[in-house]
DNA sequence: GTAGGATTTAAACAAGCGTTTGAGCGCAGG
DNA sequence: CCTGCGCTCAAACGCTTGTTTAAATCCTAC
């Protein structure tokens, strides 16, 4: 009707799967919410899963790519030296949080989609998300394993999904602790500074004795 | 028919709730898989959300009294003085990588589940969820506030919220991660202890200089 | 052995789902 | 003016959902 139905549906899309989740946002949820037919949906997209990958698509894929870019610059910077830690985590989880920031209004909420599909059930969901991080995961491993000469390669991995994991939660929980505890509420910049100390000192971490079980096959 | 049919809805609803999550798991695919009628789940559980919620008092109950108990001896060891740090971020993160090891073949993939349900959607399972935890988060917090002089109420809250998200993600990626690499599969408690250092380094991380915007009311 | 409450069963319920249909709309280019 | 294309619309499709019904069955206790 109004004006362009396409991205009138993708930004409902946005908000409500961020707010309820993909599995429990109907069409009808989105339609209803867009003031938009329910056939626009098969119409200018084809499938609801199509409508999710699109709505993904839209804000994972800038995120990712200034992820990657940052972490250029991190490794230029660094010559042929193993780069600084901090400055690569901080290149991996600083874009989504300065996205927000780009996107304003029009992103608002999209952090916490972002947060809920890292949390997404679906195994077929799943694995298309994987395939969409996997440049950026293999890449950033791959530095960290410079910049961390104490670990090994599934040490390196295993705290990659550490912070990940705080990452994802965060964004997923976050406003939810702002609104039940409004004293701790906080700038989102202020947010990705906390999870940037937290998960530099968490990855520099020592390496551990390795428990009793599986010590054999590593060194 | 057989055994016990309560239990065996129980056992395969933990099952399916943590391999595809709550809500894309019907009552059907449960009692198909269980070997009992539809109805068996009103007549036993009241409804699908109450099966939920009984699967989760299950599991989440004892690990959460053990996560009390710990904390308890903890901070008796420490007499008056202010609790080590790794000892709290043990308490709490040891309970359920042990019970799953008690519960063994019974519990296989809990763990998941437990994962899965703090990053779960839908905002009215989130309150009751959030309402099981609160006690054991209220305690955890004011544990860590005492073993962690230099960090203000909010910062440890944040922190907090990092580190449920370290161990939720974990927990509900840990086997995708292990499926696809399997170099990188790792014991339980293996898994438990790099966790634990790097959470505790992570906690242990300075304060950090506010960032620009809400410095005002931080002192 | 039989009465009676607990349990299981097949069937049906209304409601909601994602998707498809085909008619109808508005508006460009000829 | 009229054709044709992009788009919207109400309606219907077949299917699955959670829950309820009422009859059938089981099992215990007398």
């Amino acid at each position: 009707m109004a004006i362009d139905t396409r991205k009138r549906i993708l930004d409902v899309a946005e908000r409500l799967f961020g707010e309820r989740g993909f599995p429990a946002t109907s069409l009808r949820d989105i339609t209803a919410a867009a003031g938009v037919n329910v056939a626009a949906v098969s119409y200018h997209f084809g499938s609801r899963e199509a409508l999710l990958a699109e709505v993904l698509e839209r804000r994972i894929e800038p995120i990712n790519a200034r992820r990657l870019a940052a972490l250029d610059a991190v490794e230029a910077r660094a010559g042929g030296e193993p780069p600084a830690l901090e400055a690569v985590v901080r290149a991996f989880l600083s874009p989504p949080f300065h996205m927000q920031r780009v996107w304003g209004d029009e992103g608002q909420g999209f952090l916490r989609l972002v947060g809920r599909i890292h949390g997404e059930t679906d195994e077929d969901l799943r694995a298309t998300v994987v395939e969409r991080f996997d440049e950026v995961f293999r890449r950033f491993t791959a530095a960290l394993r410079r910049a961390l000469p104490h670990l090994d390669d599934a040490d390196v991995r295993w705290r990659m999904l550490f912070l990940v994991g705080s990452m994802a939660f965060t964004m997923s929980w976050g406003p939810t602790l702002a609104a039940r505890e409004p004293a701790a509420a906080r700038e989102p910049e202020d947010v990705l500074e906390s999870l940037v100390l937290y998960a530099a000192a968490g990855m520099a971490a020592p390496a551990g004795a390795p428990a009793a079980v599986a010590a054999a096959g590593r060194r």
